[in-house]
DNA sequence: CCTTCCACTTGCATTATGCAAGTGAATTAT
DNA sequence: ATAATTCACTTGCATAATGCAAGTGGAAGG
């Protein structure tokens, strides 16, 4: 923890929640992990409808965590670029894992069936093409 | 979702979002998970200092969830005794895959480093010999 | 220039959290 | 039998986080 953010304890489990542990900041990781978003505003027009100031906390606390760099897009100087670092990217199989468990017990889950599928049968072969797309790109 | 928790939206990772996302939930069942406690009591005492009324907030929502179930100690019936239903027990792989992040990223993790090791080596295989302690206690 | 777009900020109402103390039922000690 | 203790919560209140709507300011485009 950069210690800017003081940690309760060094359970590994307490420092994720201290990392990710909100109901926001994981959806922003999702919309950068599988679904290339990258802006501020595509960020905001997500479903689940963050509010701008919480948004721009969260991207703000990314950062100094070193899960997500920001960047200046050079073509267009207003439009800024957010990306996961690598320390972002392996948040991967947590969120496959998360993904597996809501599929499960979520009856309404909207995950495409296909995926949930390939992810029982094959997570890391599910993960690799997942990182394909980060590589390809 | 219970549906007394509508759902901002079925995305699984929100799902998850909506079921354990906040700064305590996951360190309740931890406890449950790895550290075989079991009463109101042993949780409210782990080292991140939980307060009592949302220790039994959370308590509350994870029975209502089914992912924990309270049952009367017939021997003692002032000491009920918490544990994992199947929906609890499966958030396994999700805390081993949260143990190997904050592992490798969180430079004073107290997490074993034999447990690491194993955890880098054979995840499946950890997941199994925790498994095994539920069944044969 | 003048307008639009984009990434934020700001102010304020509402909700959640943290802390300390209290309650009441159920064992345990006297 | 009665008193003290343990345990699992509740309650009240101060503080902090969140949600909402509107505003600001710089860069691009017309």
């Amino acid at each position: 923890m950069a210690d800017q953010f003081p940690c309760r304890t060094h359970c590994p489990i307490n420092y994720a929640l201290e990392s990710f542990g909100d109901k926001w900041t994981l959806l922003i990781i999702r919309d950068l992990m599988f679904k290339s978003k990258q802006s501020f505003g595509e960020f905001a027009s997500s479903a689940e409808k963050i509010s701008t100031n919480i948004l721009a906390d969260r991207l703000k606390r990314l950062e100094s965590l070193g899960i997500v760099s920001k960047k200046i897009n050079e073509q267009n100087r207003s439009k800024s670029v957010y990306s996961l670092t690598e320390k972002g990217r392996d948040l991967l199989p947590i969120m496959l894992e998360i993904t597996r468990w809501s599929g499960k017990h979520d009856s309404e889950s909207n995950a495409p069936r296909p995926f949930l599928e390939a992810l029982e049968k094959d997570t890391p072969a599910v993960a690799q093409s997942v990182k394909a797309r980060w590589t390809d790109s």
